[in-house]
DNA sequence: GACGGCGTTGACTGTCCGTTCAACAGCGCA
DNA sequence: TGCGCTGTTGAACGGACAGTCAACGCCGTC
């Protein structure tokens, strides 16, 4: 396997379990099974090994929610597709969801990825918003709070399951998805009941 | 003043301008006007500065919320009480609240503050249950999840004013405000609209 | 079989910073 | 006046750790 990814997937796996700050540049090295110097010939800096996986897994992410918006389902099927994938991020690759939301969700670390995690907030609101065009979402909520309150719901369901505080079976998984997409979907509802 | 609220105020302020791994013990010293000796008469660590940070403030919200769930107020109206409270932080005491959102939340530091934090769930929960046996808030929703999709709404927004991604004028705030209690009482209604 | 360059190694450096501690100041008390 | 206690100081220590670098192995090329 190619170095690069090598070390990124040993960087994930270390970050997840010891946190960013506790990491050592020897302990990815080890975990990947190369001396820690030739990190430096991949990357520049630790740090920057934190941005490139933010960067990459966060960009497939982007990439999922644009093939969503870009079908032709309604806004509201739309927004319930985007909520399983995030939701479904925590079966599929825990290790990740633990960096993502633990290390980079509001980082004291990295300045300038926030434009990048933006993008994701704004997706949701152009979904909404079609949502209000249509008349399947009320309007009289302002779509771009609402994607933030949309997220922020997600986001505390995944912490939830990287704190060990939330269940985390397949059920309880599906479960929690059934209750944010009936919560949201009864919130943003043109019309009583969702 | 007394040194030791001096000391922890002027923490606050400095995790707050600058993180907490990037502030020097020196720094609070220096903010609070003494000798960084003088920091370990009254702490035994850096670390421990800020879980005191952390548990005397917390433990002001938790009471600000048992207050709110012992009152006789209808349970809708107490939970948007609890809202308030913690929206309105922001604007009360915003250094604060940057401190606990990027260093405390859902920290990769310390540990045995878990439950503290929960405990501040549970009320919403309770609240929520409550509602539920009175009949305004229907009953088909698992109230344990329920209380982390509306915190979780909570905390996005002080996210997003930490960051500075999120307008916090005043009517900006009140205007957030508003959405999340539609929102949530939307959501959590036994009847159509809220 | 010399050459060169890419990939790889790990000892070493330099620095940063939390923490310690010996000394001292002020003050109440006897 | 002397004793001791609490509060206070800042120089010094120790250890950790990110990042450097000189050397080396391997392999293709001429």
């Amino acid at each position: 396997m190619e170095k690069r990814r090598l070390i990124l997937d040993a960087a994930v796996r270390v970050f997840a379990r010891k946190g960013y700050h506790t990491s050592r540049v020897g302990d990815i090295a080890e975990e990947a099974g190369i001396a820690h110097g030739l990190l430096y010939h991949y990357f520049s800096s630790k740090e920057q090994v934190l941005e490139t996986v933010f960067r990459e897994n966060w960009s497939e992410l982007l990439a999922a929610f644009a093939r969503i918006e870009d079908s032709d389902e309604p806004a509201s099927d739309q927004l319930d597709g985007i909520v399983k994938v995030l939701l479904r991020s925590w079966r599929n690759a825990p290790d990740l969801v633990r960096v993502m939301v633990r290390e980079v969700a509001r980082s004291p670390h990295l300045q300038g990825q926030v434009d990048e995690i933006r993008e994701g907030f704004v997706t949701i609101q152009r979904v909404i918003e079609r949502g209000q065009a249509e008349g399947s979402f009320r309007a009289d909520l302002d779509a771009r709070l609402a994607s933030w309150i949309v997220y922020g719901s997600l986001e505390e369901l995944l912490t939830g399951w990287v704190l060990g505080q939330l269940p985390d079976g397949d059920e309880d998984v599906a479960h929690a998805e059934a209750t944010v997409l009936t919560f949201v979907q009864t919130a943003l509802a043109a019309d009583g009941r969702a």
